[in-house]
DNA sequence: CAGTATCCAGTTTGATACTG
DNA sequence: CAGTATCAAACTGGATACTG
């Protein structure tokens, strides 16, 4: 509640907090499930599938597998092929994808705050 | 991020390697379908139920109706009802529910930055 | 290793209708 | 206005099995 402006006047370009598909699109890319943990694994630099799985528990081959495949499409990702013999294959964030640093961190911040209010009503 | 870096220097058992449940849950709560526009809408202040309907296109009401229970159960929405006349609820963050906005200010600002990507590629 | 395909149970959604 | 009930349809996730 930063402002009191009831109701934005039409011709605002919707400071980032007004009405926007973009936002709702993008904050539910973020958070879709395990798309946050996987992106912020991926934060610390380049993996491989079997990596990211490795990383965080509970995450099943066909979920990874649908989930990288939707950050690529989000042109979040991407998928690294080498030639080489053993053919490997890495997980990178694109340009903007590693500018989701700052969001994933804020998010990381709240989420310190938000669970002391439960372990103080423990 | 804030955590990735920490060890299991402590005996929680829940923090392995980076992999934070908290944040986990943060996100997907913020992400939920739904959620995070509505909690964009309550930024700008408390709203009542018909209030939040009319700003979100698509969203139903029997879809805000346990959005907002769940948002409470979270702590991060308070329902209000005033003792006047014609009973008037109103839903409006919590403190811990505030302190979304720099959460909320990241996505959207990076939103706009993502979008930007499609339209140049068009 | 790095996935893909399939089946299927469980969850989520969205109309529609109805109450205080 | 501020919801709740219900029910069918769509979607999701997980296990298992199978490629290159």
């Amino acid at each position: 509640m930063a402002s009191n402006a009831k109701r934005a006047t039409q011709d605002e370009p919707a400071t980032v907090l007004g009405h926007c598909p973009r936002f709702h699109a993008a904050i539910e890319l973020i958070g879709r499930r395990w798309n946050g943990v996987i992106l912020q694994r991926l934060l610390t630099g380049p993996l491989r599938f079997s990596e990211i799985r490795r990383g965080v528990p509970g995450l099943t081959d066909a979920m990874l597998s649908q989930r990288l495949r939707e950050l690529e499409d989000a042109a979040v990702v991407k998928r690294i092929v080498t030639d080489q013999r053993p053919v490997q294959v890495t997980y990178a964030l694109t340009p903007i994808g590693s500018q989701l640093s700052p969001v994933l961190t804020a998010v990381a911040d709240w989420s310190v705050q938000w669970a002391e209010r439960d372990e103080r009503a423990t």
